[in-house]
DNA sequence: CCTGGCTCGTCAGGGACTTGTCAGCAATTG
DNA sequence: CAATTGCTGACAAGTCCCTGACGAGCCAGG
């Protein structure tokens, strides 16, 4: 990963390079505005960190330069404390985050994990039990990979009972969920919804604890 | 834009809904810890404010437990003023961002901007899915590398579908997207888009999600 | 002002899918 | 064995979505 440092005090610029290069970050450090910009421009970093005040360009001119030209690197912007118009300029100029001066190392080293996480990590979010699995965002079931047709019903059960696996889910409470709460139908609709999953997903997707609910176990054995 | 606010003090809650509202996003209020999470997880939303002092789970477990479910939406922190190991926790727990409670209108709509923009401009003016692609700086939509004549509404409707690939996206925010939030269309006027979209893009190229909405698949199969 | 092309909302019809209900069967319990 | 609880197949009403057609609105050119 790779940082680009730019701060004009020389004595702040230096500490951050080293509690990040420590942390195990490459870095690059510019000290002015134009020098800040074409290095911006010219290589490619994972994250700037970017202070305001600085000499032959303003840091806010440079990020603008940067979105201006596509540039689209996360950016922490370093603020003077309590600058609070600079911070939704700033903001709004395309910085992904602030932080106010003085910092401590720490809150320097949580904000660069969190951007650089946020810009690398787009993972798709699934659920699993077993051979089953949940496809929250394209609102999908799968069952050993193979995406599995269910209905509106149907995906909002097993919805439901993925995201409580492992526990018995009473008949009454998966039916208060499914329909509006004072709804009161016929828990038999409920048995028929259930086959109709088991069908789909096979016998044993669903387990059922007679007298108590239904489950999705955790870990099938 | 869809926004999950969660907040147990209803007076807050309600305020900032109303001021993201009138700011144009479309806006759900969750008000305890398992209630967001199930949300959160169900649902697709574009942001998330959090307030950490909830009732039944606190709100850094919620968005732990989010971020290990894959969910990467950006989300907010809402903290208690100087308390700042809360900060770097959340942070550390997958946060984007916080804002130190008591806050300004106006600074929670730029930090919204800005983690929307950034989640979703993502700087390059070619988004992809399968053989479409959306050209956003020269307005035009093209099959197999081929452009194809929409007009401004169909374009604007595959515009949002694809800045949200892979999400299924319900009708109501589609029609809240096309035209102002208050205007309530008849949901028809969208069938009949969508099927003049598939005549020019494929009949594959937007999936129905029946009883859910629409999606346009980022990979398709 | 008219005309023609395009866009887009509306209507009506129809087909496919959903889902509650019922009746009967199977399994478990006491 | 009887009673209770859960499973199953069939069915029909209901819902959702697609589709073709139509026409109002808008804009440019004649």
């Amino acid at each position: 990963m790779r940082i680009l440092i730019v701060e004009d005090e020389a004595r702040i610029g230096a500490a951050i390079k080293s509690a990040l290069s420590s942390a195990g970050y490459t870095c690059d450090l510019a000290v002015d505005g134009e020098d800040a910009w074409f290095r911006g421009d010219t290589e490619s970093y994972d994250l700037v960190l970017l202070d305001l005040g600085l000499p032959k360009m303003d840091g806010l001119a440079v990020l603008k330069r940067w979105r201006a030209a596509g540039r689209n690197m996360p950016v922490l912007v370093l603020t003077a404390r309590g600058a609070w118009t600079e911070r939704v300029e700033g903001i709004d100029a395309g910085a992904d985050d602030y932080l106010a001066k003085p910092f401590r190392t720490e809150e320097v080293l949580a904000r660069v994990r969190a951007l650089i996480r946020r810009s690398v990590g787009q993972g798709n979010p699934l659920i699993e039990a077993g051979n089953l699995s949940l496809d929250t965002r394209q609102m999908r079931v799968l069952v050993d990979g193979e995406v599995v047709q269910a209905s509106p019903l149907e995906y909002r059960l097993v919805a439901y009972l993925m995201h409580h696996k492992g526990r018995v889910v009473p008949p009454h409470e998966l039916l208060e969920h499914l329909h509006g709460d004072d709804d009161a139908r016929n828990a038999n609709a409920l048995e028929a919804l259930i086959m109709r999953l088991r069908k789909k997903l096979g016998p044993d997707a669903i387990e059922t604890r007679r007298g108590f609910g239904y489950l999705i176990a955790d870990v099938k054995p």
